[in-house]
RNA sequence: UCCUAGAACCUAACACAC
């Protein structure tokens, strides 16, 4: 019983569901019956990929091992339905935890308060701290590094200085991780200086970034203009003790590829090929988008076959990336071999698959064809967004059919689409 | 008072200008 609950609990940690689960099968074949630590790590493996369906049918099995879930199962389910986006379900299972005699507590909390500042209930979610905060349960770094990325993904910098300040004065210290999460958030918000801000605070802290800093970093400035500070940064992180790990060399490979250094990205990549850190999808996926956007499809594909060979399956972002690249330089017919090669692999396009599509045909001036693929989507349970409909009304408005673009400007406010 | 629960980083589609 301990090997099992140990090797599951490893498993979760590398976030391995299925081979998890395969050893729970085994574990129940081989006759020994499991504790609540076991069910509660598989629980929990289970509802970090959001498979809340199949952690409910362990919940299940607890009951009838007349065990009782414990804080531990009921956070674990709370976070799957968090994932899932469902706050509903997760709030029902936070009254049941209540009505169960179960007391959450701050990692109860903190779950609920990522949950709902993810959906864009922030405000909500600040209440939640007051809430903890009535009934005794002091809120954590973790809580206030929740709430502060969030404050930030939905632009509400003013209110982070406060925040700042309160989790300070509540003892609370904030770490590497919460400097990253606040610079991380404010690049996305477009605060540059009030980030870089942040991060000579960190260093006057006396926190040493980690590789996760660095790669916040390298990002922003591979795509902000300042591809040499990037490289500056991934050529001596090391020393100060922090490896390059995979997606630092994605981004610096993705950095040479906007600045047309396709060359030298593919050094990169031989570079891990040969001595690590291995290349993974998204290795491939940003050089195949390099090549498609500078209009070489040709390597473009061989990556494709490159990768296979590898052992990194092409995933929806490599045939869209295709696609779009093929539709660029007005290869339709190429584009549209692509979309059914990848339907063919099991593949479903989604509504960024479309829109490359879609656009792609208006500007080739089949904008009949694109309104025809517009509803092929919609039937496939594929709905049109923003990006899809401004496609459209782009292609409408050049062949001067501006009754049906404003049809189509109509019909997404209907549907709640705010027009940019 | 032992083991299990919560936070940060990488890739694709749309306008304008070029």
């Amino acid at each position: 019983l301990y090997s099992y609950n140990t090797l599951l609990i490893q498993l979760g940690k590398f976030e391995m569901v299925g081979v998890a689960q395969n050893v729970y099968k085994e574990m129940m074949n081989s006759g020994i019956k499991p504790n609540l630590l076991t069910l509660n790590s598989l629980i929990n493996i289970l509802c970090k990929k959001g498979k809340v369906q199949e952690a409910t049918l362990v919940l299940s099995r607890i009951f009838q091992y007349d065990m009782n879930p414990d804080v531990f199962t009921y956070t674990s389910l709370i976070l799957g339905h968090c994932k899932n986006s469902d706050l509903d379900s997760a709030f029902r299972v936070f009254g049941r935890m209540v009505k169960e005699g179960c007391d959450p507590n701050s990692v109860t909390y903190s779950t609920l308060i990522n949950g709902l500042s993810n959906v864009g209930r922030v405000d909500e979610a600040l209440d939640m701290l007051d809430e903890m905060t009535e009934k005794g349960i002091d809120p954590t770094v973790y809580t206030y590094t929740v709430l502060l990325t969030n404050l930030c993904r939905f632009d509400r910098v003013k209110e982070v200085s406060h925040l700042f300040a309160d989790m300070r004065k509540r003892g609370c210290h904030p770490n590497e991780h919460t400097y990253t999460a606040l610079i991380s958030g404010l690049f996305r918000s477009g605060k540059l200086e009030v980030a870089t801000g942040f991060y000579h605070k960190m260093l006057r802290d006396g926190l040493v970034p980690n590789t996760v800093t660095y790669n916040t970093l390298i990002n922003e400035w591979c795509k902000g203009g300042k591809f040499v500070s990037a490289l500056k940064i991934f050529d001596w992180m090391e020393r100060r003790g922090s490896l390059p790990n995979a997606k630092t060399y994605n981004e610096i490979i993705n950095g040479f590829c906007l600045e047309g250094y396709i060359e030298k990205a593919m050094v990169l990549l031989n570079k891990m090929l040969k001595v690590g850190p291995a290349p993974t999808l998204i290795t491939y996926n940003t050089l195949i988008n390099g090549y498609c956007k500078q209009g070489n499809l040709n390597n473009a594909r061989r990556l494709t076959d490159l990768m296979k060979e590898k052992g990194c399956e092409p995933d929806v972002w490599t045939y869209t990336e295709l696609i779009s690249g093929f539709c660029k330089w007005g290869k339709l017919d190429s584009a549209t071999g692509v979309f059914n090669e990848m339907s063919g692999r099991g593949l479903t396009p989604n509504e960024v698959t479309y829109t490359a599509l879609i656009d792609g045909h208006c500007k080739e001036g089949n904008v009949d064809f694109a309104l025809s693929l517009v509803e092929k989507m919609e039937e496939s349970g594929c709905y049109p967004n923003l990006k899809t409909y401004n496609a459209m009304i782009n292609g409408l408005s050049k062949e001067k059919r501006y009754a049906e673009a404003e049809k189509i400007l109509g019909k997404m406010v209907e549907k709640g689409l705010l027009p940019n």
